[in-house]
DNA sequence: ATTATCCTCCTACAGCTGTAGTATCTATGT
DNA sequence: ACATAGATACTACAGCTGTAGGAGGATAAT
């Protein structure tokens, strides 16, 4: 499932609240990144029930939303979207094109080290 | 300039020609790969010149088409979507799910390695 | 000249995405 | 009991994306 720029915004406030949010903590959440009106928080929150992104509990008022697919599981298959798409399943050239272009805290570089040694064996 | 999934194919194609293509070309370059009706790449290439990321020559039958985008400056922005996107802009992160998840061969572990030592200065 | 191909232009149409408005129902405060 | 603030459901509508079809002009082969 191919998640729009917005629909992230969506999952990432409903992975930040593990108990699921009401509508009104949702749009309070989403607003100031956003600006979205009640109305267009709804509507992402149940198309997005549709599509089994969202799970919504109605067996109270006001309803519960939560997230329906793991986090760690989405950010893979972006990246593996930008892998293929973009450096036909090459990941070191992708690694390679990140490592140059961003800048790393020491810190970051000591754990690619260690991460790359590992890989040795 | 957010490109789809399919605009990547079209402007593969016109990448790997540097001259550029005419039409029946690209639709040769990109049936096997799409299974696309002749008139499908045309809605793409002009669709996408309305967008600048395709030049057509008109100045003789048939056209010419070319791609109006560096293919690395594209890259970049993928990249950069995912890394906002997904990881806050934390490239440490992201690669390091690269890593975790990715196998390289040797040689690519090698070149890596440099890069990072020559971030160190 | 005729016919078979290309090529280009214009048009179409359904599904998805972004962004709501309206109407209605329901607690809640007074 | 009544007004108010939330919540939910239903509807809307424009723009983008995927995928062509048909018409008409240009070319090339016979």
């Amino acid at each position: 499932m191919k998640l729009s720029d917005k629909e992230w915004r969506v999952l990432e406030a409903l992975w930040a609240a593990p108990d699921g949010l009401a509508l009104g903590e949702a749009v309070e959440a989403l607003r100031p990144a956003t600006g979205w009106s009640r109305n267009t928080v709804l509507t992402y929150l149940t198309r997005m029930e549709a599509k089994g992104l969202v799970t919504i509990d109605k067996s109270r008022a006001p309803h519960r939303y939560r997230a329906a697919v793991d986090r760690e599981a989405c950010a893979a298959q972006e990246r593996r979207g930008l892998l293929d798409r973009v450096y036909q399943g090459s990941a070191g050239k992708l690694v390679a094109a990140f490592l140059k272009e961003e800048k790393l805290t020491a810190q970051e570089r000591e754990e690619l080290r260690k991460l790359l040694d590992d890989m040795e064996v």
